[in-house]
DNA sequence: GTCCAGGGTGAAA
DNA sequence: TTTCACCCTGGA
């Protein structure tokens, strides 16, 4: 059931309303797994059950559909996608003269926190427990492709499996793909999602706390994993992701004790960055991010590339 | 070839 | 609160 027939040489594409978006920061910057650079440039990936590329074109975010279908209900879709809704402006303001912020804001504007399918996002960062990204890409990428369905004309345009078909793959299957420990984790949460035990739905109307503490109670799932399912698909901007790195930035910029407990640095976290606390973290993790490859070559990373430091 | 870190979690000390 | 096993892949 392949879509071979498009004819259509007139451009089949949607400009969303959307300022500068950093498609490669946001999409495959660690919130997501399953987005792939295009040579033709842009990111390519499913969302839903639409295989589309995302582009960045003056200024502006592009998308077009990789499935042969028309541009019909994509741009609502990719503009929830993109957390269209969030306070990125309040954020900018509020934090225009935050050490750590201010200077990330002016260098690399552009991030944006993505809201995606919660059970997507629980599989993932489960997946996510010590591991890397390029592996994390590689078991999620598996996966999808061996239990979703096809979308697309490539191998890797599949919708992402319900979590019944998960729970019915089984652990031993996700075991085989390479999982790891995690597969111990992820059947018995796919059996709690496809069972009704857990709403993952409701999980959005539902308060913070309220939502946290249901994710934390499934095996696997820790105080770092459900703060990633909470911010980038529950609607709860106010959560606040702890890692080492993090640590370690809330340390240098916000005089944080160096050995602050993940978990009091995440309380601290969220009540001083309030509702931008998931895209204060969003930010912080990328200038921590760029600063590591930095050193990593050998050279500095530019901490404050402002053109009053330039003058 | 060996060594090690990678956006953690759960259980035991 | 701290320590350690848990799987495995890619890079040094």
């Amino acid at each position: 059931m392949t879509i071979t027939d498009n004819a259509s040489t007139t451009t089949n594409s949607v400009q969303l309303p959307v300022g500068y978006v950093d498609i490669s920061a946001t999409l495959d910057g660690g919130q997501a797994f399953r987005w792939w650079p295009e040579e033709s440039g842009g990111y390519r990936g499913v969302v839903g059950r639409r295989t589309v590329n995302v582009s960045e074109i003056d200024g502006g975010v592009v998308v077009t559909p990789r499935d042969g279908k028309g541009v019909e209900g994509l741009e609502h879709t990719m503009l929830e996608y993109l957390g269209h809704d969030q306070d990125i402006e309040g954020f900018r303001t509020r934090f225009a003269d935050d050490p750590c912020l201010g200077p990330a804001l002016r260098g690399y504007s552009g991030l944006r926190v993505l809201r995606q399918d919660p059970w997507e996002a629980l599989f993932g960062f489960i997946t996510s427990s010590t591991s890397n990204i390029p592996r994390i890409k590689l078991n999620v990428g598996s996966a999808a492709e061996r239990l979703g369905y096809s979308v697309g004309p490539e191998a890797r345009d599949v919708t992402f499996p319900e979590p019944e078909v998960v729970a019915e793959a089984g652990e031993q299957f996700l075991r085989d793909l390479g999982f790891g420990f995690r597969a111990k984790y992820i059947a018995p949460a796919a059996e709690a999602v496809a069972s009704g035990q857990l709403r993952l739905a409701d999980l959005r109307e539902a308060s913070y706390s309220d939502a946290r503490e249901a994710l934390v109670a499934l095996h696997g799932v820790g105080e770092k994993v459900a703060d990633c399912v909470l911010a980038f698909s529950l609607d709860k901007p106010e959560s606040f992701i702890v890692d080492r790195h993090i640590l370690r930035a809330l340390h240098k910029w916000y005089d944080l004790p160096e050995k602050a407990s993940l978990s009091y640095a995440a309380d601290w976290a969220r009540d001083f960055f309030g509702e931008h606390s998931a895209l204060a973290n969003q930010y912080m993790f990328h200038r921590e991010r760029l600063a590591r490859r930095a050193s990593e070559w050998g050279g500095t990373h530019v901490e404050r590339a402002l053109p009053e430091d330039e003058v």
